[in-house]
DNA sequence: TGACATATATGACAGATGTCATAGATTAGG
DNA sequence: CCTAATCTATGACATCTGTCATATATGTCA
């Protein structure tokens, strides 16, 4: 099993690493058409985080006429479990439940839900 | 409603406050030494940590003897709630039932449960 | 009270981040 | 084939991060 230790990601390419994958593949300028009004930031900005991105090993790109079209070069499930796993490794050290409840309790959950969630995760 | 508007952590940072609250309140050597094994760090090392989560207002702190005890100086719950609402918006452009599903799909949930779940998070 | 042990304060430093201005390449239209 | 429009490449720059070595302050106890 290959350990494959990609760098992390920064907040900020995180969310860019999303767009690319909300659109499957992207070039510069569907990230930045993408990207949220309340965060509005340079075209070249985007380009940047693209570009790191790649360097990180998260994406790769062709060339299309003029344009990069950058797609995803690791698998998003991956990405995802792993940013996840820091997250509770960091905040509650390593134990998803208290995510688990988090959520419940934002989500309009019963307390029997959540019971029934933590013997789940007990289970493995 | 105050905005509050805290600079966010740092993962390493974060790491830190979490072992103060689990100490309820804690000096430099205690969350030195409640550092996981797998992440031994020097001891000015976490002390600059301390200090940086109390610049950005995250604790505070008396003094003991000659020793700093630290005490959080916000509430865990927003603490955390702020923390996954950030994650959840860059990973997940702000939806949580990804995360609820990624978490049951690693907990040896059902289908079925998860539905459940994905019901219980769209009435709100 | 003086020396030792133990704390914090300083601040240093390389590397990461977030952001962009500007320069240089490329393509498409006229 | 030239020019305007559109891209990427460079690299700059202030901050933030992660980590410490050292200097300094302070409490302790023989």
């Amino acid at each position: 099993m290959a350990k494959n230790k990609r760098p992390a990601m920064s907040p900020a390419e995180t969310e860019v690493l999303r767009l690319v994958w909300q659109c499957q593949e992207a070039t510069v300028q569907q990230v930045y058409d993408a990207l949220p009004p309340t965060r509005k930031v340079a075209y070249v900005t985007v380009a940047t985080l693209l570009r790191r991105l790649e360097e990180k090993g998260y994406l790769r790109h062709r060339v299309n006429g003029k344009a990069f079209v950058y797609t995803p070069a690791a698998k998003k499930e991956d990405v995802i479990r792993r940013t996840i796993s820091d997250l509770v490794e960091r905040l509650f050290g390593g134990n998803p439940v208290p995510l688990m409840q988090h959520l419940a309790q934002h989500s309009g959950m019963t307390d029997e839900d959540i019971e029934r969630l933590k013997e789940l995760a007990k289970k493995k």
